[in-house]
DNA sequence: ACATTTATATGATGATCATCATATTTAGTG
DNA sequence: CACTAAATATGATGATCATCATATAAATGT
């Protein structure tokens, strides 16, 4: 039956929220149409009234999420110590999207990898930004390695099944980056 | 028909490889069983006596891959150019399993995960090793710490489309890994 | 040499899934 | 208050693929 105009708004909305979690949590391929439209509330045949194809279901709820992962304009440590936790971790679908998808994004369409090429740069920007006390090229290395560090951590510590190395990387990565982050040279070899 | 027990041996090892480069290159759900027999020289339907399921032979070649991979008793130095090289990003197929892989098999059984863990395990220790100036606490941290951003570094360049800013996150995760690995304590904030 | 075993090839089978066709029902509109 | 357009539901369709069944033919042991 026909909704709304503001219901089919809302509709589309819930689709995107439903993909970003069950993206992040099983990823692309293990999750069809039809599964993302059931959590949505609705039935998989509306679906290419929203959406032209799955693909471009993934590259728009890539450009959802990564958007609204956009706040954090605080603490670095804090976010850092946040990101690194065994809580992050474990929470696949509500956690960072470029921790759970950015591995996948690179077999998607060039539409998805434009939208993460975006989002990877803005992430730059925001932490770059938070680290004030640092001098524009130091402020933009330490943002891009710290960056680096965190998802790699992040997937390997997802990848493996001794919660006590897992653990463990995300500790040690943590230690390692705090010793990093405050501003030195980089030729202080 | 039948082969020589050494071929037998020669062409489960043809699988091995062949399914080693098909996975890092397209990733475990976009290879077909079909595809990796024929790689291989083979037709599809032999593939059942040499593995029990497609599982099985993710976790081997998974076991396989990372073993290959042991190599490398030298340089840190020279190690960390050839990994953040645009080269090693743009070998898919020949490159880093943990790179490749990892995100991946988080999604995978746990026998796939338990090789991953010990791949790990051995690529931290080995990393470790080659940092003889520092001790050992200061080791285990900087082998941790500089592979997670290794690895996070190379997914992120992979992911993305712009070459100049895959170029960058290279080359400034490098100097950032350069700058930390030297022997410093980690509470020199 | 022969018999037997067995590795591989050829050829199903059944499930899953993206996508499409059509029906239904209701929001907008005049 | 109808009428029409449009959003969603129901129900195909065709492709892909993991796995299995059976056939073939060559290796191995006697």
């Amino acid at each position: 039956m026909k909704v709304s105009r503001e219901q089919m708004v809302e509709n589309r909305l819930r689709i995107l929220e439903a993909a970003g979690r069950l993206f992040r949590d099983k990823g692309f391929d293990a999750v069809s149409v039809a599964e993302v439209m059931k959590a949505a509330g609705l039935t998989h045949g509306g679906f290419y009234g929203h959406f032209t194809s799955k693909n471009d279901l993934i590259a728009q709820t890539l450009a959802h999420v990564l958007a609204a992962n956009t706040g954090e304009g605080g603490d670095p440590r804090a976010y850092l110590d946040d990101y690194l936790s065994p809580r992050h971790r474990d929470n696949y679908a509500g956690g960072c999207p470029t921790a759970g998808l950015a591995a996948a994004v690179r077999l998607q369409t060039p539409a998805a990898r434009a939208v993460m090429t975006e989002g990877l740069r803005s992430q730059i920007d925001r932490l770059g930004k938070a680290l004030p006390e640092l001098d524009a090229a130091d402020k933009r290395r330490a943002a891009i390695g710290s960056f680096a560090a965190m998802v790699g951590a992040v997937i390997l510590a997802r990848s493996i099944d001794d919660p006590t190395l897992s653990d463990e990387v995300l500790e040690q990565t943590r230690e390692w980056i705090e010793g990093g982050i405050s501003p030195q040279p980089a030729n202080a070899r």
